[in-house]
DNA sequence: CTCCTGACTG
DNA sequence: CAGTCCGGAG
């Protein structure tokens, strides 16, 4: 293990220890949680709970459903998530792309390798790095690290990155190289972060309450 | 860089 | 009442 790697892990239990396993997705419906994925871009968890709540209500929480249904209609009843038009689009885009490379066959699309299908993701547009790994991660159990504005933000803060604009595939492999290749320890580390960023690590951080306190600091 | 959007927080 | 939210496109 490196130096980097053993870091990582001291600041993953640390994190672990004081907020406890957050169980993201666990069981949950594999195209539930790419619709997930996409309404929450930029936009609180909460928001998204509505928006889906409000799909599952009107039972158009299936790609039949989303490919068939008026835009339109589909902007209002997922507009608690807020850009409820573009992710209108976004949705039915994606759902497109469902069906025309897997024949809205979620296992199929399992079976393909993790970089081809990260190639196909990123070509849909309203896809971007962070929706396509989350939906890799956490829907279809693929080994890849999902970053975000919040690990930018927590790498920064503790000096693990030199810039807080550093691209994010040099973040993704700092993690990838650096940890067993683990779906699972993938998935709760960075649910652990995003807890972290809005508990502690906002804008302006809550440093005295943070685990993350002693973690890579001088003092 | 700006726009996209509603809901919630401090 | 401004800022922010599990971003992405133009």
């Amino acid at each position: 293990m490196s130096i980097l790697g053993n870091k990582l892990i001291e600041m993953f239990e640390l994190m672990f220890n004081h907020q406890g396993p957050l169980n993201w997705w666990p069981g949950e419906d594999t195209f539930e949680i790419m619709i997930g994925a996409i309404l929450t871009q930029n936009t609180a968890w909460k928001n998204v709970e509505k928006a889906i709540t409000q799909m599952k209500e009107k039972k158009i929480l299936s790609p039949e459903a989303i490919l068939t249904i008026d835009e339109e209609e589909l902007s209002q009843v997922i507009r608690p998530s807020g850009y409820h038009r573009i992710k209108a689009k976004r949705l039915k885009d994606f759902v497109k792309f469902i069906f025309e490379k897997y024949g809205a066959n979620l296992i199929k699309m399992k079976t393909r390798p993790l970089y081809a299908l990260r190639d196909e993701l990123l070509s849909i547009k309203g896809i971007g790095a962070e929706t396509a790994d989350s939906i890799l991660l956490y829907a279809l159990e693929k080994p890849i690290f999902v970053v975000d504005a919040y690990t930018k933000r927590i790498l920064y803060r503790h000096k693990i990155i030199s810039s807080s604009k550093d691209d994010y595939e040099d973040i993704q492999k700092l993690f990838m190289e650096n940890l067993e290749t683990d779906v699972a320890l993938f998935n709760e580390f960075h649910a652990q972060i995003v807890n972290i960023g809005k508990n502690y690590c906002k804008r302006e951080p809550k440093c005295e309450l943070c685990p993350l306190k002693d973690f890579n600091l001088k003092r």
